[in-house]
DNA sequence: AAAACAAAATACCAAGTGGTATCTTTGTTT
DNA sequence: AAACAAAGATACCACTTGGTATTTTGTTTT
């Protein structure tokens, strides 16, 4: 009944769910080792030490998050519906989260200050994954003319993320998605003003 | 030279300092004692415990940051103004910034989980006052005429605070403004769109 | 100047931290 | 079935954590 991979995936699942809903630096060994029911010496077996593992969680956390994205954007056929993907998925955050404690972008980004330097550079990558993905269904909205050739698609990318994890912010910090949804409308209405 | 009252000043200024920059529960009192000097018996003196100097110093952090914007604010003499005042405060946050660590209020939010409700409820009454502020301004500006009456406040009121707390994360994350100066331009774009 | 009092320093404490070395178990290979 | 290596458990380690009890220092009051 061993079986290591697994045995991994568990460990990183588990962690992964500390770390984003109470903090990397706030969850202890011994909180993993409780959650997951392994021992240290598991740990120790599959990650070089407590940092490997954080950013092992956070890379697995990020992975999650963009497969989710780019499976439905892939799916959708014109630029809304794309960017309806990503509205309706920070939408659906707090009632229906594919992982707990807001998004993992801001989490990392909060915490890790300039001394951990390996997580600070995972949650950048993952920032400039999250706008690379962002610009380009503008980018290709405007080229197939399905958005205005005057859109900035440069400043809507900056506009949206912002506006999106701060509302992420604000709706687990007020416990109810009043924000989230304040915010999505206005987005929308953004896209409306943008269609061809 | 003993100052008690001072004592406790430094306490608090210090270790906001370090509570914003590196993560309340990251900072130890250790790391208080090196940064000010004092040892822990001047620390217990005028603090109950570890959750009440970092309820104290969120407290300070908050308190700083609104006594600027609402001198600011007094000051400005139309809506515009007043809201160009909150938008040079962001705008300005990580060249001059009233303190280091990005904002005090992204940054206990994002820390403060279901455990220390402390912490949380300090946040999330620092984000109400955000949003009081905000919206009173909107709705002084329609009230005035400055603004076309058609202005949904309350969802502007969202919309911006969102947006710059999340440009505020991003640009933190990348240490340069230019997520703060694109949501900026965009948002003062907003206000030209509501002006009477 | 002595006594009284508060402020801060010092010296502790138990508990928890990340990490390691060692041992036992398990599954696989020969 | 014997041997072997990997997986995981156990037992430990030095160190740091938040917190407390006690002592020293400085300031006021009498």
């Amino acid at each position: 009944m061993r079986n290591p991979q697994l045995t991994k995936e568990v460990i990183i699942k588990h962690s992964a769910d500390l770390f984003n809903s109470r903090g990397y630096k706030a969850t202890s060994l011994s909180d993993i080792t409780t959650a997951t029911g392994f021992t240290k010496g598991a740990i120790y077996k599959h990650f070089k030490n407590k940092e490997d593992l954080e950013q092992q969680a956070l890379r697995s956390l990020s992975k999650q998050m963009f497969d989710i994205l780019n499976t439905d954007i892939k799916v959708a056929v014109d630029s809304q519906s794309k960017l309806e993907v990503v509205f309706s998925f920070f939408e659906n955050y707090l009632e229906n989260p594919p992982y707990s404690g807001g998004c993992p972008l801001m989490n990392s980004a909060c915490e890790s200050d300039d001394l951990d330097a390996g997580l600070r550079q995972q949650s950048f990558g993952m920032l400039v994954t999250f706008k690379t993905t962002i610009k380009r269904i503008f980018d290709n909205g405007i080229k197939k003319g399905q958005l205005k050739k005057t859109t900035d698609s440069d400043e809507l990318t900056h506009l949206f993320i912002a506006t999106l994890e701060g509302a992420i912010m604000m709706s687990k910090l007020e416990r109810n998605n009043e924000a989230l949804k304040k915010c999505v409308s206005y987005l929308r209405k953004v896209i409306d003003g943008i269609m061809e």
